[in-house]
DNA sequence: CGGGGGGTTGATCTCCTTCAATCAACGTGG
DNA sequence: CCACGTTGATTGAAGGAGATCAACCCCCCG
């Protein structure tokens, strides 16, 4: 099941200047690549489930991860979509708080936690990335509790779309024909999830923008976004579009 | 208005063991004490608008602040409580993401911005902590991503009350004859925005909750706990009590 | 005494959930 | 090649949890 043998130069990564590994030196490089080995996940795969023993921390090489809580009686809310580079796993802690599920097939670089909390005791620049992307994720979800709280259906669902278009032109800048466009990587009971909705108001809401003129969809997953302007207008979004654009 | 007068040695500081410092060696924290200074903020005054410069970072000692996000038609949004021991601010960014308030009289044990991230550079054991700390921050977060998604009304009062008690019995220990009491550190309205509600909603449930029997209130503040399990029990927690009992 | 901040309670409304039917795409086996 | 089941999505009808609008209370303070 597991896919140990393909083994990628760090130097040739395709995360290499985004992941917790993204200061280091050449030498500093050299000691990761000794303890790292890489894991492949089909899409649906539970990566990690909450209350487990974490064996390893790593990051995200490509494909897409949900970090999830479920309540006894079922109810699920998404609290982290984690895209290539981003980092899974919390040193210092023996057990996962979250289940970690892969939505599409999906490749880890991993490390043995233990070797990787001494490598980072040893090593200042992949604590400091590491801090700074914690930093970065605590605000995005300071964000998300803000959609969470106070947003509409429809405002929830436009900003969703607009984050998924504004993370993965950081990744690579995409644009079909001069018009953004966004694929969405979640089903839409997985995006009811993340949003705090029911599928079915997700169903109507995406339409609703639809008929709008907001987006318009090709297929199920595919959205275009005829007027970014108008989406974050839409989203209830005081700040522009930042470093999208 | 600064009341710059007052200067606690660090190892006399009631938050000594638990703030950005604990893990400081006493040259670190002779280090640490040569760019430190206090302020105090009077209960409503806001301590650093969203937007601006941020001059300082630092702990708060004593009183509670909040962080809150608001939209432009004044839908508000609070992301975190602050107690004592609590870190404010964030290095390596120029401007603050968030209004940061204070609820009550609070003091503050701040540091300039810069001589802070030279002296985090040189300093791991202050890294090592702010990055501790900000994981648990996070873990929080995510938590109350939960809450404000998939919780009742009902569920969130006795969520915020559990959580305030398991806090405040991680900074002292206190029960009032065998009986486990908390104050609530926040008006209705600040409760509300915390929770997503509003302030009829938060008022409404604490009267039901009275009525069941799960807690019993003196005054508007004051809330004692007869039966904690049965509370955790209405917050729909999965997880008991943790560190607290 | 008047006024204001904080809190409670009531009546009504609405946005979202719940329950349910339907549909399209896809794969599988007869 | 077509019946069948499955999975993901859309749409409709009904109901309910919480929002909204509004009245009122309590207590402190000038």
């Amino acid at each position: 099941m597991h896919d140990h043998s393909v083994h990628v130069q760090c130097s040739e990564c395709p995360i290499r200047h985004r992941a917790v590994c993204a200061r280091c030196e050449t030498d500093e490089l050299n000691r990761l690549e000794q303890i790292k080995y890489y894991r492949s996940f089909q899409a649906g795969q539970t990566i990690i489930w909450s209350g487990d023993r974490m064996e390893f921390v790593g990051s995200v090489v490509s494909g897409i991860a949900t970090l999830t809580q479920t309540m006894e009686d079922g109810r699920r809310q998404m609290v982290g979509l984690l895209l290539p580079s981003d980092f899974v796993g919390r040193p210092g802690r023996a057990t996962a708080a979250f289940d970690v599920t892969a939505t599409t097939d999906l490749v880890m670089c991993c490390f043995r936690k233990k070797p990787f909390e001494e490598l980072m005791a040893t090593t200042p620049h992949i604590a400091q990335r590491l801090l700074e992307m914690t930093l970065d994720e605590l605000d995005a979800a300071r964000e998300w509790m803000l959609l969470l709280g106070r947003k509409t259906a429809r405002e929830k669902i436009a900003s969703l779309i607009s984050i998924i278009a504004r993370r993965d032109a950081a990744l690579h800048l995409r644009r079909a024909g001069g018009k953004l466009a966004v694929d969405l990587p979640l089903t839409r009971e997985e995006m009811a999830d993340y949003l705090g909705l029911t599928l079915e108001t997700v169903s109507r809401q995406i339409s609703a923008l639809k008929k709008d003129g907001v987006i318009t969809l090709e297929g199920n997953r595919h959205v275009q976004i005829p007027d970014l302007d108008r989406l974050l207008e839409e989203a209830g979004d005081d700040s522009d579009g930042g470093m999208l654009v």
